[in-house]
DNA sequence: ATATATCTTTACAAAATCTTTATAACTTTT
DNA sequence: AAAAGTTATAAAGATTTTGTAAAGATATAT
């Protein structure tokens, strides 16, 4: 799924088979070939293309009902292609559940075009589902996308700043972070003089996450250079 | 919402967008009209259509950058007509982020169908999460097609707005929503600073749904941030 | 056309956060 | 051990955001 999309071709003229096949191919897509319905619906179960690109008049099982089978088990996108240039054949495909209708003779760029932009968007949810929200660092567990921060198992609630501040700690875990680079993280470029804020925002923080503000186990201290997040316990 | 879909013409032709506004509303959809690219985006803003039928010549804004404009920020269905049929303008307006293309004159019938094919696709990933028609969270009951909704077992009467706010909660529980996006869904794109306005629902809202409004048990806010539906008791 | 419900706008009080200030404690250097 | 600089902490001050009520505008229905 995630290698090169699948493109299953259906069409009983071989001349016609064999252009779109080379022509998909050499656009990047892995292709199969069935010359009739039925054994396309076989090589469906077999090997669920991302995409159908079929003929309309076929033997056994003919392009329309095609579609209300495919439909019957699968969204993916269908795209007919077919001689027969009448609006009321059209209407009946898309009915059926063809995404798309492209009239013989084709352009080959057309149609990839017209494939690219089916796939676009058969496979856009697939990628935007991936995207992990969780930051989890030692005793620190932070949902950015809820914002929520649990520290040791319980929840704490930050200020803006204070989460802000905490996030980058936690990226950039074990590392000395000089006090330039943390007042530009959290308050921009323009605040990189401002340590005073650091320190108030880190002892703030300590109150709210350490289990002893006083001797600090995770925000420590490096004199004259900045802070650095511990994250072992 | 759960209306009929609204489908956004844009053609700087009064004739062409005659026939398609007609043409489409009798066939079930609720249909707005624009002029050129800019309008449409603002009505787009305003409106949050379901599709978008737009001719590719146009003042202003063309076709071509609508489709890239839009794509940037939605991915609803477009489909482009125009009179130009050379393949190199359907090329580049399909991957420019259009859905379709369909070339002038073109038959009523067709369109009509493409843009079922189209809406199909579009709407099922949204009709699956709608699809259980009640949405239940912790103490709260909503029937999505009656638009009835029910807190702690008794039913409490809402504005379309104070709904579509609670049903955005509702479905996001848990989250911290900021202003921008709670204002985006329920007001739209364009009302996305006006932090008045969801000031003054969100009270609403609490005093409605909230056993003590003035210390909220459901609806808690996160200063400088936006708002976190609680769901738990 | 009138009445009703809803949405928008405005104004001000209340609350939370951020900024500033002051002082104490700590580190390093001499 | 004292001086100089840095860091910690608390708390006051300023700013911004949020809550709330109510008036004005708009839309909807009768």
């Amino acid at each position: 799924m995630n290698q090169q999309p699948r493109i299953l071709v259906v069409d009983d003229e071989p001349q016609i088979a064999r252009v779109l096949r080379t022509g998909l191919k050499t656009h990047g897509y892995d292709v199969r070939v069935a010359a009739d319905g039925l054994s396309a619906l076989e090589t469906f179960g077999d090997w669920h293309p991302d995409l159908v690109v079929t003929d309309l008049a076929m033997p056994n099982l003919d392009g329309l009902e095609l579609c209300k089978r495919l439909r019957e088990v699968s969204q993916l996108p269908i795209i007919v292609l077919s001689v027969r240039g009448e609006e009321k054949t059209k209407v009946e495909a898309l009915d059926a559940g063809a995404d798309d209708y492209v009239t013989k003779p084709f352009g080959m760029d057309e149609l990839l075009a017209r494939v690219r932009a089916q796939l676009r968007r058969a496979l856009k949810p697939v990628a935007s589902e991936t995207s992990s929200a969780v930051l989890e660092v030692g005793d620190f567990r932070v949902d950015l996308e809820s914002r929520r921060v649990f520290v040791r198992g319980s929840e704490v609630h930050l200020t803006p700043k204070e989460y802000d501040l905490l996030v980058h700690f936690l990226r950039h875990a074990g590392k000395v972070l000089t006090h330039h680079t943390l007042l530009a993280a959290v308050w921009g470029g323009n605040y990189t003089e401002q340590g005073e804020y650091l320190r108030v925002f880190v002892g703030q923080l300590r109150k709210k996450i350490e289990t002893n503000p006083s001797s600090p186990r995770y925000i420590l201290t490096e004199p004259w250079v900045g802070y650095r997040f511990n994250p072992d316990s």
